[in-house]
DNA sequence: ATTAAAATTGACCAATTGGTCAGGTTTTGC
DNA sequence: GCAAAACCTGACCAATTGGTCAATTTTAAT
């Protein structure tokens, strides 16, 4: 047998429950080809992407990846709907109310677990926005530009409240996705200055509060060591 | 005539003089081939570019391309060593001679003009790494690796002598670099936020200057605005 | 003027690409 | 237990890919 079947027949089979509900093969299918995705969208972009090869590593043969999504383009799609629903919400934490100390390095180190828990998510973002953002270019005019200017608004705020220094909202956030991003999409750079193949759980650490750090004290906040 | 015979001979024929030096030919066609290879890998990836693509956009025919670098490996090699040459050097601001804030802020602000002055370096670059440096593995643990830990030194010596606090050398500059090519790879994302198409000078001079605001403040120097 | 070296390129090739489809098997709802 | 819906996939296709090559023209040096 194919390590097809033995790889989809395992992601259910571990405990015999719920093994046959009404979609679960399109459910469990369209699960497996979206990590192949994924995977293969990181690695080698969209355009050295194909679909072959985001089948075989899906176990599954090429025709059924066009039977669930139709077209190479439309699995893209699906791929990246997929990890901004993942990044969206996580702004959740700053809000007039909290702390911007603790608001802005909780969100920071909530946004650097992201890079080390799906950097290949974060790799497939990097490339479309490299890309020109040929497919997202609506999302970031509206859904992320409104979410932007509303953070915006709370920051003002709080430097209008004196609980911090005015800074200027969209270069703030473009420095916090940066420098957290980079710790997913240049690991191999990183790696090689450490002198580790892979990086560490302590080098996301050092390097989230390296950045805690630059960010609270650039805001006229105190920080301390954890 | 073709559009290609147009665009080599206006390489050089803007004012007559060395028309006709030896190599002539090969310099500039290999110039123009370069070019487009830039173009094509920044946006394309490896695997998305097509000797084709850079033919057409150099203005050559494609047996040309071959005829100059070989394979398109080779070619992509070329146009890494190219990048790599031009953004080694920088880092010759940071002695430690020096005093420490101006140095870290005329390094960030000149590795922001290289973002706004050659963003398809950048491209090209960035692709690279998310790709797992497959090319540059050996430049990353070599050569970069020992740059920074020679300027790991300057840090530490500057801590030392009371002039900065400490800060891991290798976050530090992992900070810069991916704010600093933030602005170059992840173009249009902050064009979509500042809603403007491209950026603008001054888009470009507020963010060096919140980069080097937070970088001075979190390694305990005094920033003042320009 | 000669000629060797350099440069040019249309035509070609085997391999790979995204995508299709007909005919099959399995699941599901009743 | 049965029919319809869902699922599966080997075989196929036109287009594109990186790369080659032989024949030709242009350039450089004597």
């Amino acid at each position: 047998m194919s390590e097809a079947v033995t790889k989809a027949a395992e992601a259910k089979d571990q405990d015999g429950k719920e093994e046959s509900s009404p979609g679960h093969i399109r459910i469990r299918n369209r699960a497996l080809i979206l990590d192949a995705a994924e995977q293969v969208f990181a690695t080698q972009g969209y355009r050295g992407a194909t679909t072959a090869a985001i089948a075989e590593k899906a176990g599954l043969p090429k025709a059924n990846v066009h039977y669930y999504f139709g077209t190479k383009e439309a699995l893209y799609r699906a791929v990246l709907e997929d990890i901004l629903g993942l990044w969206l919400g996580e702004l959740d934490r700053i809000t007039e109310a909290g702390d911007p100390a603790v608001a802005l390095a909780d969100y920071i180190r909530a946004k650097m677990r992201h890079s080390r828990e799906r950097p290949l998510a974060s790799k497939v973002y990097a490339h479309e926005m490299i890309r020109g953002a040929r497919h997202t270019r609506d999302f970031l005019k509206n859904e992320l530009r409104s979410l932007v200017k509303e953070k915006a608004k709370v920051l003002e705020a709080w430097a209008a409240a004196g609980r911090m220094e005015s800074v200027d909202p969209v270069h703030l956030f473009s420095v916090i996705w940066a420098a957290t991003q980079h710790y997913a999409d240049f690991e191999v750079q990183v790696g090689a200055l450490v002198g580790r193949r892979q990086l560490a759980a302590k080098d996301y650490d050092d390097a989230a509060e390296t950045i805690v750090r630059m960010v609270l004290k650039g805001c006229g906040l105190n920080y301390k060591a954890p």
